[in-house]
DNA sequence: TGGTTGACGTGGT
DNA sequence: GACCACGCCAACC
């Protein structure tokens, strides 16, 4: 049924799966390059709902490198240690040489 | 059917 | 440099 094109939210989540590891990226990149860029915030309403999908939510940040979204997950610092677990630094909630780690997929795909 | 929401972003003060 | 206010736009109730 063509996944691609069926709901914004699967397109973000194609998009999120496809980040690399020990990257992350923002939620306004994710919705520039599926040309929604004013869209941001209905990318993380779509992490809301990745709960039953395999996406790393937990590579999305705002445009801040914080870890905005950490209070939805299971526990209280399981997005920072995933994170970590990487190889990122973050302190604070906050992504540590964010620059370094931010991975844009208008410019990688 | 309509109004409120929200894991955001940008701009102005 | 930090804080505040407005805008967007699809999903949810």
């Amino acid at each position: 049924m063509t996944p691609e094109t069926h709901n914004f939210f699967d397109r973000v989540y194609d998009v999120v799966r496809q980040i690399p590891f020990g990257k992350v990226t923002s939620y306004g990149a994710i919705a520039n390059y599926l040309g929604a860029k004013r869209s941001a915030r209905m990318v993380g309403y779509a992490m809301n709902v990745s709960h039953d999908k395999d996406v790393p939510a937990h590579r999305v940040v705002n445009r801040k490198g914080l870890l905005t979204g950490k209070h939805h997950f299971e526990g209280t610092h399981l997005m920072q240690q995933l994170l970590e677990n990487e190889g990122i630094s973050i302190i604070d909630h906050q992504i540590q040489n964010f620059e370094a780690v931010f991975w844009d997929p208008s410019e990688s795909l």
